[in-house]
DNA sequence: AAGACGAAAGTGGTTGA
DNA sequence: TCAACAACTTTCGTCTT
């Protein structure tokens, strides 16, 4: 804990600037001049609605219990004993039983209905615990749980891991939201193999007809470069890296996360920031010799090759 | 001693016949 | 459906600083 830096939200710890940049879309807070993220992995406490005027306002604010996807019983459970007293522990009266029996099968049914609102509880609490892993923000979670109900509702789950699908749908909603998670991370707190999330992704993402854009390794920079105690110079240079190695054409079939890592370790040469291969490869979970294999591939057709000799 | 480099061998996924 | 393939991984030896 000694080493732990003071948080100080008036100033940036690296240059002591006062500015920020909140990046809702990526639950990162970074400073606006040398780009450090002070905080990621935020809590967005904003509205996620926008009204024009008083009417909507009223008609759009969900004060008290809002209904939340990730609410599975909307937290109001009923026990009812099995014996036929009163609250006082009197037997209740022969003309009121059958009463009493109706409205015990009703609440049963209400409550368990199968084995379907089980799992929907299991599931969305796994979904939190992991979401919460993640440092993945609220209108995200929701969005990975309203995937996972439509899974539900579909029949997709049937033959197949909660697990799985609450990973797939977490992995998903963070495409989506672009928050940039690789599949090594979900797999990472979920305990479902990176082949399994992938498999079921796929899977949900046809079947849902959800239409996902190809992650780029863009997305993945600032988060590594912040890691690494890179400055926004650096960041900056390698996107251009990476936009370049796109136009050309460069990239597909590459992993983004080891583009990123490999422009990230050009950039840091280039401005005299470097870092070890080694370094970028635990923080970005990208092995050392994949760094080298895009940095030599990139170098060479870019022509950046002198640079480096 | 640390960092960079690359060869060898294996894995998992895509593609094209 | 099978074979070829490119990317990626792990391991390990060599070279440079």
């Amino acid at each position: 804990m000694e080493n732990e830096p003071d948080y100080n939200p008036d100033a940036c710890p690296e240059c002591g600037f006062t500015e920020f940049r909140t990046d809702t879309s990526r639950a990162e807070i970074s400073c606006a001049r040398c780009g450090l993220v002070i905080e990621e992995g935020m809590i967005d406490q904003g509205r996620d609605w926008v009204a024009y005027n008083q009417d909507q306002t009223n008609k759009r604010a969900r004060t008290g219990a809002p209904m939340k996807y990730t609410i599975a019983d909307k937290g109001l459970p009923t026990d009812m004993g099995s014996a036929n007293k009163d609250i006082h522990g009197r037997p209740v009266p022969q003309r009121n039983l059958y009463q009493l029996v109706r409205i015990k099968k009703l609440n049963k049914r209400m409550r368990i209905s199968g084995t379907g609102e089980r799992n929907l509880a299991f599931a969305l609490s796994e979904l939190d615990r992991e979401a919460s892993k993640l440092g993945v923000p609220r209108d995200i979670r929701e969005d990975a749980a309203f995937v996972y109900r439509s899974a539900a509702k579909n029949n997709l789950v049937r033959g197949r891991s909660i697990e799985g699908i609450v990973a797939s749908s977490l992995y998903i909603a963070c495409r989506r939201g672009g928050i940039p998670r690789s599949l090594d991370e979900v797999s990472e707190v979920s305990k479902v193999t990176k082949k399994q999330i992938g498999r079921n992704y796929r899977f949900l993402a046809r079947e849902l007809g959800i239409k996902l854009d190809i992650t780029s390794p863009a997305a993945f920079v600032p988060r590594f470069a912040s890691n690494l105690g890179l400055s926004n110079r650096v960041v900056s240079r390698a996107i251009e890296i990476i936009n370049e190695s796109r136009e050309k054409g460069l990239l597909s079939g590459c992993e983004p996360t080891g583009v990123a890592a490999a422009s990230l370790y050009i950039s840091s040469v280039l401005l005299g920031e470097k870092k070890t291969q080694r370094e970028i490869s635990e923080i970005s979970g990208v092995t050392e010799v994949t760094i080298r294999n895009r940095f030599k591939h990139l170098t060479k057709q870019l022509e950046l090759t002198p640079a480096f000799s």
